[in-house]
DNA sequence: CGCGGGTTTGAACATAATCAAGATAAGTGG
DNA sequence: CCACTTATCTTGATTATGTTCAAACCCGCG
């Protein structure tokens, strides 16, 4: 609920987090092997060095009103974020699910489509949008790379339109606890059992705008998936599954996940 | 508006078709200007001349089985081709809506995710996938025009995103309207009145697996929308919107949609 | 003609939305 | 430490929207 203007957040504790990283050296960055620089060389890491700053929102806090101006574009370095579009009527979707490398920004355009919102503290490694662009002309590894992230974000995006489309509400829920339990780099997995427990890191308003369902109906199903002992809770965020191959059979998908292989 | 080539499927040019875009020049092209070659000069054209060939497809016919190993890449030249995903149970899902100069394939994957399936008679132009990879590696202004029109269809899915989880069945029937109005290169205009009048090209059932419904309630949607006045039909396939502004109204969108100006 | 794909329409039903009331948990300030 | 506040979540009752099942229609075509 604190700051809604986007960047420049005066709070202390921002600044703390951001001197952080200013520091950091690409090599030793957390997001170094799957972000945009993922392919880049020595050199070409070090010219984005020198254009790169990092910055950090807090949870709550809009990075990007949709229509606004975007003078840069980055990387997640740590937190979650998301895309959202909303209607006239107040309607919301989740368009995104921004995880730590995936990249916020469209080169070649100036205003954003949607919300990008912190869900989490979240801290950017950021870079201006005319000097990130003219140096992707001139390092193919980079525009390599974007396209690369693009095309799988496209098929995550695809196979959402499945789960939004065709699935029952039962089956939204364990499709979106698959691929938090796919994607999320902090699960734990129990080497014996093979359980795998993890933190939500949203809440169920946010679960419901991402499954085009509403709260009410995420609280339903996942007490139902509880009850069924498909997933098991400890207190309302905190998610252990004890057999993943049950779970993804609840989301109606016949591919492994790519959990197990 | 005289649609490109194509969708008289049952004559005899249809299967001439292959042969009339065996000797074409890129020059010459329809889609010279949208497709993945639009940046391309001449130098960029001739390379991508050479190894290109042409394929056409019945209505019906299937291009690509989901899973398949596809060992090409290549542009719509004429006709639509749809995108879709299918689960066991039989729930399909199109995820894609394939128009004149859109890409099909993804370089650096060898399987397709998806069943692409000709709707009306398709012409492609083609490249085996190893060829173009290697000039697109050599020749930036192709792969640049990729990822231009790679994050354009993300756009595009993210929007569609939205009409799936938010939208009721009026809305997404006239989202869909509203989308092949602005899509569509054979539509027709009435300078007098403004109204817009174009060629379904896709049977209720595409329509549904479209938009995440039943062919039912398409099938009532539309009446219910003829009802009111917002579109006409001749016969089950042609509709007129005599008022865009309207149309686009009933779709629950603010932005025009880009039609209107 | 009659056949078949595509379509329309109706009636009963199911699923998730809506409206409403509480429960839980984490602060906050006295 | 406790009362109070607030955000988040759960659960119940009712309703609305779209699905399912079923029948009939339209129209081009053999």
């Amino acid at each position: 609920m604190v700051g809604i203007v986007g960047f420049d957040s005066d709070q202390p504790e921002a600044r703390m987090s951001l001197a952080q990283f200013q520091s950091i050296e690409c090599a030793d960055c957390p997001i170094r092997h799957r972000a945009v620089c993922a392919r880049c060389d020595s050199d070409e890491l070090e010219a984005l060095d020198a254009i790169k700053f990092y910055r950090s929102y807090e949870a709550g806090q809009t990075v990007i009103w949709s229509g606004d101006q975007m003078n840069f574009v980055g990387s997640v370095v740590s937190g979650i974020a998301t895309l959202t579009q909303t209607m006239e009527d107040g309607r919301t979707q989740m368009v995104g699910l921004l995880l730590p490398s995936d990249f916020v920004g469209r080169p070649g355009r100036d205003g954003s489509a949607y919300d990008v919102v912190a869900t989490t503290d979240v801290v950017m490694c950021c870079f201006r949008k005319k000097p990130f662009e003219d140096l992707m002309t001139r390092t193919p590894h980079i525009a390599h790379r974007l396209l690369e992230m693009t095309l799988d974000e496209l098929d995550a995006a695809r196979e959402w339109m499945l789960v939004l489309g065709r699935k029952t509400a039962r089956e939204k829920i364990a499709s979106l606890l698959s691929i938090i339990a796919r994607r999320d780099a902090s699960l734990s997995v129990d080497a014996a059992s093979g359980a795998v427990s993890f933190d939500l890191k949203l809440t169920r308003e946010a679960m419901a705008d991402y499954l085009g369902l509403t709260l009410e109906t995420v609280s339903r199903q996942i007490s139902a998936l509880r009850k069924s002992g498909v997933i098991e809770l400890e207190g309302k965020r905190h998610v252990t599954v004890p057999d993943m191959r049950r779970l993804i059979e609840e989301a109606g998908d016949d591919s492994d996940g790519g959990v197990l292989g």
